[in-house]
DNA sequence: GGTTGCATGTAAATGGTTACATGATTGT
DNA sequence: ACAATCATGTAACCATTTACATGCAACC
């Protein structure tokens, strides 16, 4: 899935700019399953005017730049359902910490440990933000979207504090023999 | 990260090939967090022996293609735990599957159940998969990162059954009152 | 006889990020 | 004063994917 389809979604959502979709791609449940930067948005807003797909309007802002509101189009509607009916590409995960890990022998034990902390502190400020602001979210998808990462991110959370002993004990180990 | 550390990395567990490499980021735990394909691979792998990181041996095999097996060489497991120490970028996900529940209401009941059962049923044999393998995790970051996969994959099937029926009856909703 | 697996590599095309350009307002 | 937020957009750059090129062997 592309840009394109990426930004006719969140028109489909209400009017928005090109502004507030980096915005959703940066907080709330979207920022965690797909990203798209100024760069991809702006042209594919573009495009979409192009193809018949949304429309324009400006509005004037008294001390601020002026907002282009974004709207889709019935034909817009139209492309955005065909899209979704496409069966899904794979996810795809790219975890640097978790490749990482692979390496454990590699690291010193405390500077593995850091790493390894840091996550979790991460991941439980992650969920209690999550935890914290089950508002809003009405819309369709959202609140079951909301509930889906919190119970990943948990489940990550559990499992790191629960086995991080066993990979900090193997780091330790290559120390040890190294020192010998 | 980009393909170069990838493929350092991959030859700090032991002498392979490009060809290799590529299956490593197809099967096994590496496939969950990480990818390159040959055309980031094959370029990677040259300017690793460029940069003198690397080395290369040729074996010729009656009947197959003349492998060529790549080393890293000591300076080389230098610049991969100088790469290791940085702090990790951020995970990334990519999930065209997430994204269209958040348009639930878009789908008609019957195909986003079907869309939903079939992630269902993938995440049950993947964790079948795993299950069942869970040998030669001798080597040190592996055992942990497949405890890992399969308490992460646990977690989303746990809660897509136990919740799809709160998304699938908002699809129903939106068709009953387009009945309207 | 066709597909899959083994095995390497290149080139074109894609797609996206990063950085730049601009500029006012609000908060520290 | 300086950074951040609001707001749009372009262009250069980067990396990666996809497709192509080649060819033999084994399996169905």
């Amino acid at each position: 899935m592309d840009a394109k389809v990426l930004c006719l979604g969140l028109l489909a959502r209400g009017e928005t700019s090109g502004y507030e979709i980096r915005k959703s791609f940066e907080e709330g449940v979207l920022g965690h399953i797909q990203d798209a930067s100024f760069g991809s948005i702006y042209p594919a807003l573009g495009k979409l005017l192009d193809e018949g797909l949304a429309t324009v309007r400006t509005v004037e802002q008294p001390g601020r730049p002026p907002k282009k509101l974004y709207s889709v189009t019935p034909k817009g509607r139209i492309a955005l359902v065909d899209a979704l009916m496409q069966p899904p590409e794979a996810d795809r995960l790219r975890s640097d910490f978790l490749f990482r890990l692979l390496f454990a022998e590699l690291f010193p034990t405390h500077r593995l440990e850091t790493m390894v902390e840091a996550r979790i502190d991460e991941l439980g400020r992650k969920i209690a933000e999550m935890e914290s602001c089950q508002e809003d979210h009405v819309a369709a998808g959202e609140h079951f979207l909301h509930g889906y990462g919190i119970a990943i991110y948990r489940a990550a959370h559990a499992y790191l504090e629960e086995h991080k002993h066993e990979i900090l004990s193997q780091s330790l180990l290559a120390e040890r023999s190294a020192a010998e």
